[in-house]
DNA sequence: CTAATCCCTACAGCAACTGTAGGTTCAAGG
DNA sequence: CCTTGAACCTACAGTTGCTGTAGGGATTAG
């Protein structure tokens, strides 16, 4: 018994669509698979592992680079694991900056809808706040969010 | 003395960009403005008062689409605010949402962090934990966000 | 008058996919 | 053996909210 798998069966196990495990053979994360008598991808054991390290790192909210590159730290398993640490570090100082920002916002966000009672939107304080109000704006919230599995 | 501005003022006192100005002519949340006998956009107070409130309602994290209906609440001030009200509310619980979730990837990533003391790759948490563990995915963590004004 | 700076249009690119069109291949049922 | 429907193929456009670039014209300071 083979365990080679159709991109289906592959998406599927990873809990993604066929056209994103494409797409990861098209941006060079996975290895062109071998082709069926049909010319249909089939997939290694090996190759869903791949697949599921990149759904998982990718649910953990690393962007493609960063996945890259851990990918290519597990082809060295003798190296120091320091740098695989240091992108996951990274990852999470992104994600912290990204929750203090947005509890920022939702400060904000609560202030302006406890304000408004109700009335027209002649004096309507959330209309008011964005007319008048300017919060500091930081940089860098850039957000390379995963919205991994959206499409319910 | 007539208030106008050129593009380039005006996306200066919006603290966004030329391009960024245009493109939301482009996209019909500004309305297209007079033009100078050299062809140059020509903006009236009104206009630098439409953009401040685009820019603000981004830096909270308004998705365009909704602030194109803010802005249409806007020119119907006898209205209920019971509508702006429902939008901040919807981007409130966004937000909220997306906090909670990054909370769940912090934890994680500590924990993964955490337990890397720093051998080979060979048993780095880090890779370990990403080809073995699989934390649930949940949907819609569109992070519809602003990343106002980043590029520093 | 000229150089620097601004402005114009039009289009390509970012991240990380997702969707569509138009066609082939495969597995199961009759 | 044939058909039907699902799954597969390639190739490309669209999503969000801009940003960057190319190749020009306008304006302004010196």
């Amino acid at each position: 018994m083979s365990t080679t798998l159709t991109i289906g069966r592959a998406a599927r196990a990873a809990g993604c669509k066929v056209q994103t495990v494409r797409y990861y053979e098209q941006i060079g994360l996975l290895p062109t698979p071998a082709r069926s008598e049909g010319n249909q991808r089939l997939y290694e054991t090996e190759d869903i592992s791949r697949l599921l390290f990149i759904r998982r790192a990718r649910a953990l909210g690393f962007p493609l680079p960063a996945i890259r590159d851990l990918l290519s730290l597990c082809d060295e398993p003798e190296q120091s694991c320091e740098a695989a640490d240091a992108i996951a570090k990274a990852q999470l100082e992104g994600v912290e900056r990204r929750i203090e920002w947005l509890q920022e916002l939702r400060r904000e966000l609560e202030r302006m809808i406890e304000q408004c009672r109700g009335g027209s939107i002649a004096d309507c304080r959330v209309i008011e706040v964005l007319s008048r109000h300017a919060i500091r704006d930081t940089a860098e919230h850039s957000v390379s969010g995963p919205e991994v599995s959206s499409r319910l």
